[in-house]
DNA sequence: ACAATGACATAAG
DNA sequence: GCTTATGCCATTG
Protein backbone atom coordinates (compact mmCIF):
# COMPACT_ATOMS: atom_id res chain seq x y z
CA UNK A 1 0.00 0.00 0.00
CA UNK A 2 1.16 3.30 -0.88
CA UNK A 3 1.24 6.55 1.18
CA UNK A 4 -1.80 8.24 -1.22
CA UNK A 5 -3.75 5.11 -0.77
CA UNK A 6 -3.56 5.74 2.82
CA UNK A 7 -4.21 8.82 2.28
CA UNK A 8 -7.43 8.60 0.57
CA UNK A 9 -8.84 5.60 2.93
CA UNK A 10 -8.27 8.41 5.67
CA UNK A 11 -10.80 11.05 3.77
CA UNK A 12 -13.17 8.07 2.41
CA UNK A 13 -13.37 6.61 6.64
CA UNK A 14 -13.96 10.46 7.61
CA UNK A 15 -17.08 10.48 5.26
CA UNK A 16 -20.45 10.99 7.57
CA UNK A 17 -23.35 8.51 6.97
CA UNK A 18 -26.06 9.67 5.26
CA UNK A 19 -23.29 12.15 2.66
CA UNK A 20 -21.48 11.34 -0.31
CA UNK A 21 -18.71 13.05 -2.41
CA UNK A 22 -16.52 13.08 -5.38
CA UNK A 23 -13.50 10.73 -6.25
CA UNK A 24 -12.12 14.67 -7.17
CA UNK A 25 -13.02 16.11 -4.08
CA UNK A 26 -11.25 12.87 -1.99
CA UNK A 27 -8.48 13.59 -4.86
CA UNK A 28 -7.77 16.83 -3.47
CA UNK A 29 -8.21 16.09 -0.06
CA UNK A 30 -5.80 13.19 -0.35
CA UNK A 31 -3.47 16.32 -1.61
CA UNK A 32 -3.89 15.11 -5.65
CA UNK A 33 -6.35 17.43 -6.83
CA UNK A 34 -5.85 15.95 -10.18
CA UNK A 35 -6.08 12.38 -9.34
CA UNK A 36 -9.67 11.43 -8.85
CA UNK A 37 -8.91 8.34 -11.26
CA UNK A 38 -6.27 7.31 -8.81
CA UNK A 39 -8.72 7.33 -6.35
CA UNK A 40 -10.95 4.95 -8.02
CA UNK A 41 -8.16 2.81 -8.59
CA UNK A 42 -7.35 3.15 -4.91
CA UNK A 43 -11.46 2.04 -3.70
CA UNK A 44 -10.76 -0.77 -5.78
CA UNK A 45 -8.61 -2.41 -3.98
CA UNK A 46 -9.78 -1.14 -0.20
CA UNK A 47 -9.40 -4.47 1.96
CA UNK A 48 -12.19 -5.68 3.52
CA UNK A 49 -10.80 -5.58 6.84
CA UNK A 50 -10.90 -1.59 6.79
CA UNK A 51 -14.37 -1.37 7.17
CA UNK A 52 -14.38 2.04 5.16
CA UNK A 53 -17.61 4.01 3.52
CA UNK A 54 -16.82 3.17 -0.12
CA UNK A 55 -20.18 3.80 -0.80
CA UNK A 56 -19.99 7.34 0.24
CA UNK A 57 -18.15 8.01 -3.02
CA UNK A 58 -19.91 9.08 -6.44
CA UNK A 59 -19.04 10.54 -9.75
CA UNK A 60 -19.21 14.17 -10.21
CA UNK A 61 -22.23 13.89 -12.67
CA UNK A 62 -24.14 13.23 -9.15
CA UNK A 63 -24.53 9.16 -10.27
CA UNK A 64 -22.85 5.75 -8.99
CA UNK A 65 -20.31 4.46 -10.98
CA UNK A 66 -18.81 1.74 -9.53
CA UNK A 67 -18.28 -1.29 -11.42
CA UNK A 68 -16.55 -4.05 -9.09
CA UNK A 69 -17.58 -7.11 -8.72
CA UNK A 70 -17.19 -6.96 -5.24
CA UNK A 71 -19.02 -3.64 -4.71
CA UNK A 72 -21.53 -3.68 -7.38
CA UNK A 73 -23.88 -0.41 -8.14
CA UNK A 74 -26.87 -1.98 -7.35
CA UNK A 75 -25.00 -2.56 -3.53
CA UNK A 76 -24.16 1.14 -3.60
CA UNK A 77 -27.59 2.44 -3.68
CA UNK A 78 -29.04 0.34 -1.62
CA UNK A 79 -26.51 1.56 1.04
CA UNK A 80 -27.14 4.88 0.19
CA UNK A 81 -30.82 4.55 0.52
CA UNK A 82 -30.57 2.79 3.72
CA UNK A 83 -28.77 5.99 5.17
CA UNK A 84 -31.27 8.12 3.44
CA UNK A 85 -29.33 9.66 0.66
CA UNK A 86 -32.61 9.98 -1.79
CA UNK A 87 -31.74 9.34 -5.39
CA UNK A 88 -34.01 11.05 -8.85
CA UNK A 89 -35.99 9.06 -11.44
CA UNK A 90 -32.96 9.16 -13.55
CA UNK A 91 -30.94 7.82 -11.10
CA UNK A 92 -28.96 10.98 -9.77
CA UNK A 93 -28.22 12.04 -5.78
CA UNK A 94 -29.59 15.49 -5.16
CA UNK A 95 -25.81 17.00 -4.18
CA UNK A 96 -27.07 20.28 -2.81
CA UNK A 97 -28.89 17.98 -0.17
CA UNK A 98 -26.15 14.94 0.16
CA UNK A 99 -23.04 17.02 -0.04
CA UNK A 100 -20.29 16.13 2.25
CA UNK A 101 -19.28 19.73 3.61
CA UNK A 102 -16.03 18.96 6.27
CA UNK A 103 -15.24 21.98 8.15
CA UNK A 104 -11.54 23.33 7.68
CA UNK A 105 -10.52 21.84 11.33
CA UNK A 106 -12.18 18.69 10.37
CA UNK A 107 -9.77 18.74 6.88
CA UNK A 108 -6.94 19.80 8.67
CA UNK A 109 -7.55 16.44 10.90
CA UNK A 110 -7.53 14.36 8.77
CA UNK A 111 -4.85 15.32 6.53
CA UNK A 112 -2.75 16.02 9.71
CA UNK A 113 -3.23 12.39 10.71
CA UNK A 114 -1.71 11.08 7.55
CA UNK A 115 0.79 14.04 7.72
CA UNK A 116 -0.12 14.83 3.85
CA UNK A 117 2.32 18.00 4.80
CA UNK A 118 2.13 18.89 1.51
CA UNK A 119 -1.62 19.62 1.35
CA UNK A 120 -2.12 22.75 3.44
CA UNK A 121 -5.99 23.36 4.74
CA UNK A 122 -6.40 25.02 0.70
CA UNK A 123 -7.36 21.73 -0.06
CA UNK A 124 -10.59 22.83 0.79
CA UNK A 125 -11.09 24.96 -1.76
CA UNK A 126 -11.83 22.08 -4.08
CA UNK A 127 -15.18 21.21 -2.43
CA UNK A 128 -16.68 23.87 -3.56
CA UNK A 129 -15.53 24.38 -7.08
CA UNK A 130 -18.05 21.92 -8.44
CA UNK A 131 -21.66 22.47 -8.76
CA UNK A 132 -24.04 19.94 -10.26
CA UNK A 133 -27.36 19.98 -11.36
CA UNK A 134 -30.32 17.84 -11.25
C1' DA B 1 12.03 2.19 -16.72
C1' DC B 2 7.95 1.63 -19.89
C1' DA B 3 3.39 0.68 -21.13
C1' DA B 4 -1.06 -0.39 -19.94
C1' DT B 5 -5.02 0.35 -16.98
C1' DG B 6 -9.05 2.31 -14.81
C1' DA B 7 -15.04 2.97 -9.25
C1' DC B 8 -12.64 10.13 -13.00
C1' DA B 9 -13.41 15.03 -14.81
C1' DT B 10 -14.28 18.40 -18.29
C1' DA B 11 -14.78 20.42 -22.62
C1' DA B 12 -16.87 19.82 -27.14
C1' DG B 13 -20.25 18.48 -30.52
C1' DG C 1 -28.84 16.62 -21.35
C1' DC C 2 -26.33 12.92 -23.57
C1' DT C 3 -22.25 11.20 -26.15
C1' DT C 4 -17.43 11.51 -27.52
C1' DA C 5 -12.78 12.98 -27.24
C1' DT C 6 -8.87 14.36 -24.32
C1' DG C 7 -6.26 15.02 -20.40
C1' DC C 8 -4.62 13.15 -15.94
C1' DC C 9 -2.19 10.23 -12.60
C1' DA C 10 -1.19 6.78 -9.13
C1' DT C 11 -0.85 1.74 -9.52
C1' DT C 12 0.58 -2.64 -11.59
C1' DG C 13 2.64 -6.06 -14.68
Amino acid sequence: MTPFTRSVYAVVGAIPSGSVTTYGTVAALAGRPRAPRAVGGALSAIPDELDLPWWRVISSSGRISTSSIHHTAQIQRALLEDEGVRFTGGGRIDWERFEWSPSEAEVEKILGAEHVGSAPPSAAEGLRSRAIHA
